[in-house]
DNA sequence: TCCGACATACTTGTCTAACAATTTGTGCGG
DNA sequence: CCGCACAAATTGTTAGACAAGTATGTCGGA
């Protein structure tokens, strides 16, 4: 219509949510690490926004998990424990078995699932990690989306905020194996297109497992090795 | 320590948290009816509070699913459908399911769970219907909880706010079988004492599917009578 | 020297006031 | 009867301010 002075927004059309992206990728990405405070007085600093603007970010950002906060005290960027990497790979497998079995007993394999794995493989060859955690994201997200179950989807994003935060801080020790991850995916994908749910599900469960392991690993290895080196 | 001027605050210590459970009150009881406009203004005028205050008490509400609000328009209160009912329970379904699984295989019935039973002979002896909605709620909720995991609870606490929703409204039909309801609840218990997961979760997933079916009736019942009656 | 109480600084919770941007409703004219 | 422009209502965001709570540091006493 009119092709007036109208800009594109990309910029996800709110202060806030703009925010919070930024917000999120930083924590992520371990710009912002674990244990670090994250006041509102900084975050106001940093972007040029108003206190109320912050305070609502850092808010969502508490409810999807990437920030702790109590009562009156200074948002951190939490490290998750042993304990909590199991709570949270328990509630991530209920969600994502349940919809790989309904996948698998409706017969629909996701066309956006095979997209991501293929985004997988190509982020593998060229060695970009952020976007190889990315993809691997947007294949369980894909599964969990293609159900077409509103509330599941919400209770499953509720909680990938902190497997991401894992993964981000996982990627520093780059010690995923990429070629498991490929074919687990795809014995995933197989059993849902050949219409079993229950191997469907099982393969599921075990790559979450395997996943899991790998960071209760990591976790108790890093446990004397607190502060990251310096030199080669 | 001081004795002195010190109040008891029994308010949960915060104007927001209190503004929260005020109105989460008020909705689920269908004081404020589905479909009915909430404005930011509204909430200041009812209760003497700053507009931030309300704005961050609608964006909790809408968060918890007891309020639609999209861009920069109005925030309702929803009628759900039966296709929304249908994913609300199949969502509801997956977490409800998985913890009493877990359950009984840990062969642990909460205390709390049987308390909540008891509660609801009580309240239906009463005829006391909201309390009686309650108490349901609460059995479900100890159930969840007894599992242990932070998330998952967290995750059935997103969606209980809409699951109370549909049974405040259908309170107002007063249709319930509470003799079925309490029957199927101690064969939930039961299954669970016996370390009977796949039991368990059957009972679970019928006991569901009766309440789902009920609210679907009701829904295609009143798909005509849409006016509430002003005479009797 | 070590421990505890008090004072101070920092951070968050909430309010008042205001302006900008967007949606919705209404009335006019074609 | 339909489309367009204007006006009202509502929300998004900002600024500044004060109160309340927490954490920290210092000082005095044992």
């Amino acid at each position: 219509m009119s092709a007036g002075p109208s800009r594109f927004t990309l910029a996800p059309s709110s202060m806030i949510d703009a925010l919070y992206e930024s917000m999120r990728q930083r924590i992520i990405n371990g710009e912002i690490t674990p244990g670090e405070k994250v006041t509102e007085a900084r975050v106001v600093g940093e972007y040029a926004v108003a206190r109320p603007t912050a305070k609502a970010c850092l808010e969502r950002l508490t409810a999807a998990g990437l920030l702790h906060r109590t009562a009156h005290r200074t948002a951190v960027v939490p490290e998750l424990d042993v304990a909590e990497i199991l709570d949270l790979y328990f509630a991530r497998d209920s969600i994502e078995r349940r919809a790989v079995q309904r996948l698998a007993e409706l017969g629909t394999v996701p066309a956006a699932a095979r997209n991501a794995q293929e985004r997988i493989e190509r982020a593998v060859a060229e060695k970009d990690f952020p976007h190889q955690v990315e993809a691997d994201i947007e294949f369980h997200t894909a599964l969990v989306d293609a159900v077409g179950s509103k509330r599941l989807s919400r209770m499953h994003e509720l909680i990938m905020g902190e497997v991401h935060l894992t993964m981000g801080q996982f990627q520093a020790h780059r010690t995923t194996e990429p070629r498991t991850v490929a074919a687990e995916h795809g014995a995933i994908l197989a059993a849902i297109e050949a219409g079993d749910p229950a191997a469907a599900a099982n393969h599921l469960s075990r790559h979450l497992r395997a996943a899991q392991d790998r960071l209760v690993a990591r976790s108790t290895g890093d446990e004397q090795a607190q502060e990251p080196r310096v030199g080669a």
